[in-house]
DNA sequence: CCTTTATAGTTGACAAGGCAACTAAATAAT
DNA sequence: ATTATTTAGTTGCCTTGTCAACTATAAAGG
């Protein structure tokens, strides 16, 4: 499938995906200020709304950052007042994270936020253009999950 | 074009963009290990390989980062020996960067890192769909690149 | 000219993630 | 049962980026 001179520098999906994705997140974290919220905390909590309470460890899987990182993100949103810490009565070791309800009440707002972004860098796309783009995204995600970690 | 109801979270373009994205430079950042290069190393050197020389300021602007972290960036490339710096002789304030000749010869080697990391994530790809991708992906670079900064 | 203002680049404080060492709790092994 | 191993999560140190203050040079204004 792939046709392409190896020594054409200009050519590597990964490099474009890259920095368009950089440029994305740089506009919607301006966007997120008004918030006071980042992107990384954006994501958790984009995560966190379908379920009722999600344990550190499947966020960071989910996520692909270390438990490190969700632990001190989570110290973040708790300090922040968006999310909460349950500790799991089964396990002594575990613990779940939830949205609070001010946590819940914000995501619409900041789901507006991440629309009007998308809309900004997408919206000249064709309906098949989008399509086409979402599709392979998913598909690499779903591809890569099975291989690597067994998230879900 | 856009037709999806907004407070659908998991049709965001942008927030499978920077997933993906992620994966991809993670895995790329695994296998430059091995040449002792980061990805932002790589960028920089991948961008200095069709010019002759760059100035800083320039650079920070095509990539999009602020001109500490290319200052920062240059130091840790001419360390390792990769990159040069010369002064400009009719503007005391600026510099050139360019590629030394080892940094230079390096690049092939670094490329078909890249094309290894590209296959491994894009080689499912039909021809038309990464022709869509990457069409799509330089789309947005060139209309950003208007709209924000005059870069080119 | 000489002073103000703009520009190129560097530097230091801070933010946020990775990694590895750590604590605490649960499970397995003998 | 007691010890060893595994697992969940946190913490400290390192890296690398941003931001803002700074230095040095150039250009503009009067």
């Amino acid at each position: 499938m792939r046709r392409r001179p190896a020594s054409d520098l200009t050519s590597h999906l990964g490099y474009w995906l890259r920095h368009v994705s950089n440029h994305v997140s740089y506009a919607f974290a301006r966007k997120l200020e008004s918030r006071d919220v980042t992107v990384a905390e954006w994501v958790v909590m984009r995560e966190l709304y379908g379920e009722a309470a999600l344990a550190p460890s499947r966020l960071a899987d989910k996520l692909r950052l270390t438990r490190g990182a969700i632990s001190k993100l989570a110290e973040r949103l708790i300090a922040k007042g968006l999310v909460m810490r349950a500790s799991d009565l089964s396990d002594g070791r575990a613990h779940t994270l939830a949205l609070t309800t001010k946590g819940r009440s914000l995501i619409p707002k900041l789901a507006a936020l991440a629309d009007q972004n998308d809309a900004e860098f997408f919206d000249h796309l064709t309906a098949k253009e989008r399509a086409t783009v979402e599709r392979v995204l998913k598909e690499i995600v779903k591809i890569r999950s099975l291989k690597s970690i067994p998230v879900d």
